[in-house]
DNA sequence: GCCGTTTTCGGCCCGACTGTTTTCAGTCG
């Protein structure tokens, strides 16, 4: 039973506990409590087994309980009952944009209706509106709705959702009127996918952005609009929200916007001890007069807090280190020095070597490390050893042609095989500035199998780093079954370091593994995984994944100026010997 | 269901929009 596992069930719970009427507050506790458990970074087993779960919070006596009866037994018998006294048809309908849980009930109770299926024939036949409170617009909304959800793929990686949020923003910026334009929501917080996109506009003239908004190129249909907020859906399924106010209450509508939901809670709640009301408007004081505020900042010094960056809003402790005076200096897209992860068309990039290292050196990169596949990767024509030595005469030759201010270095990216041993021999590895050691294949095997080859691997001497460690890609590819727990200790213990993959499909370690693997002493890189010249620019994915691990620069490798960073890896025998002590 | 320099009970964030109502419930974020 892991962690999303419980998250699941306990979501679940919520979901029929709120069709049943349960309290709002009780459902809540479900919902947080699920969300806690999904934010852990370490199996809930063994905070289990080490009788600590009270201490997660939003976890007391009685959801430790159900955790204890869920990891002795994997069975809840509370969920069971929920189950039988609820048909999934019926939660499965709280998908439906518009149908909330006292809509659902009804629908069930009062018309029969057990599914999604069931409450589409019944919409096109009219019988829905036979409910009072329901109406025919209602109906046709539970139609669209309906066919939204067929369409819709799941939630939007954060790569893919930029793009359209930049294109959105800068029409809306053009409007007349406009102060302010900016992403809110989790797009803003940085989180790997995305629901739905939220944006905000700060104007004098609300009407003209409004309009403008809804005759975008991208809009399929108006779901909603009124003087403060429209809500579109775009071709692809996709809805995005927009928020027009007014330039004086830019930071608290901010704020509000950014979400997240439960680090809005933690902030009102801060607010009422000081005797005041927090909303999207204003902080209002008990004689109702307000404080605007124009600057986030501002929102959170009145609280009496320092700035809270948004990649750390999500109510896992930064309101409690806030308060500390201990939130984390996060590292910054500006410390990092270089790159250590990029591919040219000796294996699967789309730039030569010369064109890959002038694109580092414009983005601004003191140093690059060359990583093409080796030759056991059998898709992407990987190198031999002699390819890898022709790529080294090539280095020093682009070396020459650039001159100071960038060092291209020599790596791989190595096949770690099936048993966890390597697939380019030693001699090879020993040549090189850093060897980048993945998992590409076999991504299936068992815990045991797949967790001994990836600390095989860790504990290979000529291995510096250990790229995207779980493999996974989002939306497409579940992470391996890897114990993290054991793969983080062996990194901590050898001094190899593990790569946050910055490309958006991957994000490997994700933000709540990143913090786990700090607090367990292991050393990180951030790398672009480029495989074309424009990719050096995916790097400020894989920062934000780090700020969201709450990391800083000191925790990240590729931080460091050229000489130390060799320090680290110092490739001399006895360098080595030390390090892997 | 959680939680506590308001501590074992009584709180638990705040507001917009819609559809259906004659003043508001439900949903959403």
């Amino acid at each position: 039973m892991n962690n999303r596992q419980v998250g699941e069930i306990f979501d679940a719970m919520a979901d029929m506990l709120d069709i049943q009427g349960a309290g709002y507050h009780r459902v809540r506790a479900y919902r947080r409590a699920a969300e806690n458990v999904a934010a852990l970074g370490q199996p809930l087993q063994e905070i289990w087994s080490r009788g600590e779960l009270e201490s997660i919070p939003g976890i007391g006596a009685t959801l430790a309980a159900k955790i204890d009866e869920l990891m002795r037994t994997g069975q809840l018998e509370a969920y069971q009952q929920l189950r039988a006294q609820i048909p999934e048809g019926v939660v499965a309908m709280l998908q439906i944009t518009g149908i909330g849980p006292k809509t659902a009930a009804r629908l069930w109770k009062e018309l029969g209706l057990e599914s999604i299926e069931a409450l589409e024939r019944a919409a096109e036949a009219g019988r829905v509106r036979d409910l009072s409170g329901l109406g025919p617009k209602t109906e046709q909304n539970i139609l669209a709705g309906i066919d939204a959800l067929k369409r819709r793929t799941g939630r939007t990686r954060m790569g893919d959702a930029w793009p359209l949020a930049r294109d959105m923003l800068a029409a809306l910026r053009e409007t007349k009127g406009v102060r302010q334009a900016a992403p809110a929501g989790s797009l803003r917080r940085m989180r790997e996918t995305i629901g739905d996109l939220d944006l905000l506009v700060a104007s004098s003239d609300p009407e003209s952005v409004m309009s403008r908004f809804r005759q975008l190129p991208q809009v399929e249909e108006v779901l909603l609009s009124g003087p403060t907020k429209t809500s579109i859906r775009t071709h692809q399924g996709f809805q995005v929200d927009l928020r027009v106010l007014e330039p004086a209450r830019w930071g608290t509508a901010l704020v509000y916007f950014t979400g997240s939901k439960a680090h809005n809670i933690r902030l009102r709640g801060l607010a009422l001890d000081r005797g005041l009301s927090l909303s999207e408007y204003a902080l209002k004081r008990e004689d109702g007069s307000e404080i605007l505020c124009g600057t986030e900042a501002e929102v959170y010094e009145t609280l009496g807090l320092p700035f809270i960056p948004p990649e750390l809003r999500e109510d896992r402790g930064e309101v409690e280190a806030a308060l500390a005076g201990s939130l984390p200096d996060l590292v910054k897209l500006r410390d990092l020095r270089g790159d250590l992860q990029f591919h040219t068309t000796r294996s699967d990039g789309h730039h030569t070597l010369l064109e890959m290292a002038e694109s580092a050196q414009a983005y601004g990169l003191e140093y690059a490390l060359v990583t093409d596949h080796s030759h056991g990767l059998g898709v992407t024509g990987g190198l031999t050893v002699s390819d890898l030595q022709e790529q080294q005469a090539e280095i020093a030759a682009v070396n020459r042609q650039l001159g100071g201010g960038f060092r291209l270095l020599a790596g791989v990216e190595v096949e770690v095989r099936g048993n966890g041993s390597l697939d380019l021999p030693d001699e090879a590895l020993a040549g090189l500035d850093l060897v980048v050691a993945a998992v590409h294949s076999g991504l299936r095997q068992s815990r045991d199998q797949l967790t001994t080859r990836m600390v095989a691997a860790i504990e290979n001497p000529h291995v510096d780093i250990i790229a995207h460690p779980t493999g996974r890609l989002i939306g497409e590819r579940e992470p391996g079954d890897l114990e993290l727990e054991a793969v983080f200790a062996a990194a901590a213990a050898t001094g190899t370091a593990l790569e946050v993959n910055a490309h958006p499909a991957r994000l490997d370690l994700k933000d709540v593994h990143v913090r786990r693997a700090i607090e367990m002493g292991v050393g990180l890189v951030i790398s672009s995984d480029a495989h074309a010249a424009g990719d050096f620019q995916l790097l400020e994915f894989g920062v934000a994944t780090a700020q969201r691990g709450w990391a800083a620069a000191g925790d990240i490798l590729n931080t460091r100026p050229l000489e130390s960073l060799l320090d680290w890896a110092d490739r001399g025998p006895a360098g080595h010997t030390q390090r892997h002590r």
